[in-house]
DNA sequence: TGCCATCGTCGATGCGCTTCGACACCGACA
DNA sequence: TGTCGGTGTCGAAGCGCATCGACGATGGCA
């Protein structure tokens, strides 16, 4: 192993000062920098990351915590990790990755052991339960989601309560007067995810507030279970004409059923989706949609988390501003 | 933050007590142990990871390398990160991830860091160019895939050349004589990704054994695209009466796209998907499937990496078995 | 020419842990 | 009773690095 000492006997110069090359921290003539430089390049010296961490306190690690449910959208999530691998490699950070299933314990062990210098969390809760030991923590902590007591918690998300207000208000603009919410499964709701939940207000209070009927149902992604929720949906409405879907999982099964009912899209029901661009053009009829940008989610998790790390130290929440895409799948309903 | 002297002061003994009652490296008496024990979990002891580190140059941390594309099956790998992840924990290690993007240098980097133990590596290619590195790096590696010249690495994969054997022998035995595949998009064979490239050649080599025409295409996951391949297949043979699908991500667009040319499952053509058993059971016709088994993958890699850990030096190659499912999209051409 | 401030470099120290050799104690055996 | 082997514990060294105070060199100014 190549060790600071290697570089600097290399370099004819004492290890500190390499050590000053690396970190910025002093300065240094150009002549021993290039000395330095060329030396390490030449060696292959990599610092220690051990040795770094204990004499500095800083790992350079940002742990992330996901949930590895496959009631989850998948492609979300993975999108999401990759986005935020990406953002903190640009930082000089690496990512390790946790499981929510290991429980509060688990941070408890990372923040002790001095094994990440700051977590970010997805799934967040909407009284969820590690809400207070990550204040206990004394990391900086950068949330996916919204629990209902943030206090002192960075945030990060989409706004889906205004995603939610934007797809009733596009369908109310094109007529629509009865919608209806197929939203993630039971499960979902019953943790409490933060998501789901401030969808699910949005929806009411926009259908409420623009006075059209609006249902709304949980739904698993079994094609049994989707077909389920439309038999329902239909009888307690059949004059039921805009589906909003929060579930991207249950959109094949739901498209194909629809077919199957005789019911065509837009023609005779609009259908407006909550998925990734991705998604919403993979099908025959492409779907009109919000995307969910965890693209972008990701990034700004990662910079909230550097900003702290750098001591800007006031928690943020930030809400990013829904974007809906028009496309073949809606359309005013036939009077 | 606590220490190991602060325990050793707190149980009454020595630090370097506490370090062998933590490793359990030398016989310790019950009673100290349980002293030792006690003040540990009195006091939220968790062993500095960067001091570890340095002291026995373990870090406890896997580095996997994952694909970040979305051409790849995202479910896929999630469920293999997920798996890998818990499987780590189990050993006492944490998972840190890294993106193939980064490329053969940023292996380098964690080998001559010392930021991990042991590397595992997704999305591997036939000639892959990581793998002479690998070779020099002298960590432990598994590969998940295998490419042409693994000499030396260990790796493990599902079984793809017995998985498209399966798939063919099964649509052989229902009396087909004209089938097809429809295989990932161009990138992934022209990247030479490794699965791909057993699958396509154990349908073909199944295909000739059997006598029967065989066609073969690459097709992007767009609606459009599937279309396009599917006008191709049915225009070069019209006899064609299965289809094998080893690309997830086009099943949704492929069964619209069959009904809406008025052919059925299994009735005018049979259907056979390499997808997990979740996604198979999840359409309106359900679909025969062999399934790929990304959570026991996962697990093996793990368990490969820590026997290679433990000093099991010599490398070897584990193809799981393919397990293949008839549901309901295949059945006998009518004739 | 002499003094001081500045810049660039060095040496020493300690981060928290593991590990090695040393050593005290105990029981067993002669 | 004296000695020997084994068991359980201790103290010290060192892993590779960052950081701090110190110090020599250099240049500017009087």
């Amino acid at each position: 192993m190549v060790t600071i000492n290697d570089v600097a006997n290399a370099a004819g110069v004492a290890p500190s000062t390499v050590s000053y090359v690396i970190s910025g921290k002093r300065s240094i003539s150009p002549k021993t920098r290039r000395l330095v430089e060329d030396s390490i390049r030449k060696l292959g010296y990599h610092p220690h990351a051990g040795a770094r961490a204990l004499a500095s306190s800083k790992t350079n690690v940002l742990a992330l915590v996901v949930p590895l449910r496959t009631d989850l959208n998948v492609a979300v999530v993975m999108e999401f990790v990759a986005s935020a691998v990406t953002a903190a490699r640009a930082h000089d950070h690496d990512l390790l990755l946790l499981t929510k299933d290991e429980g509060p314990a688990a941070l408890q062990r990372v923040a002790s052991s001095a094994i990440a210098d700051a977590l970010m969390v997805m799934d967040v809760e909407t009284a969820d339960p590690r809400v207070p030991m990550l204040l206990a923590l004394d990391l900086p902590v950068v949330l996916i989601g919204v629990p209902d007591h943030p206090a002192g918690l960075s945030c990060v998300d989409l706004d889906f309560t205004a995603a939610a207000s934007a797809c009733v208000a596009h369908l109310a603009e094109l007529g629509h007067r009865s919608i209806a919410l197929i939203g993630p499964s039971p499960a979902v709701y019953r943790r409490g995810t933060s998501y789901a939940t401030r969808f699910l207000r949005g929806f009411d209070e926009a259908a409420k507030s623009r006075d059209i009927r609006a249902a709304s149902r949980s739904c698993a992604h079994s094609y049994e279970a989707v077909s389920a929720c439309l038999d329902d949906l239909l009888a307690t409405d059949p004059g039921l004409t805009g589906l909003v879907v929060h579930n991207e999982a249950v959109l094949p099964g739901l498209l194909s059923d629809l077919r199957h009912r005789g019911l065509r899209v837009p023609e005779d029901i609009s259908v407006i989706a909550v998925c990734p661009d991705s998604m919403a053009e993979q099908h025959v009829v492409s779907l009109t949609n919000v995307a969910i940008p965890a693209e972008e989610v990701g990034t700004q998790a990662v910079e909230m988390t550097m900003r702290r790390l750098a001591g800007h130290t006031t928690p943020e929440v930030r809400l990013l501003g829904p974007r809906l895409t028009r496309r073949e799948s809606t359309a005013s309903p036939r009077s």
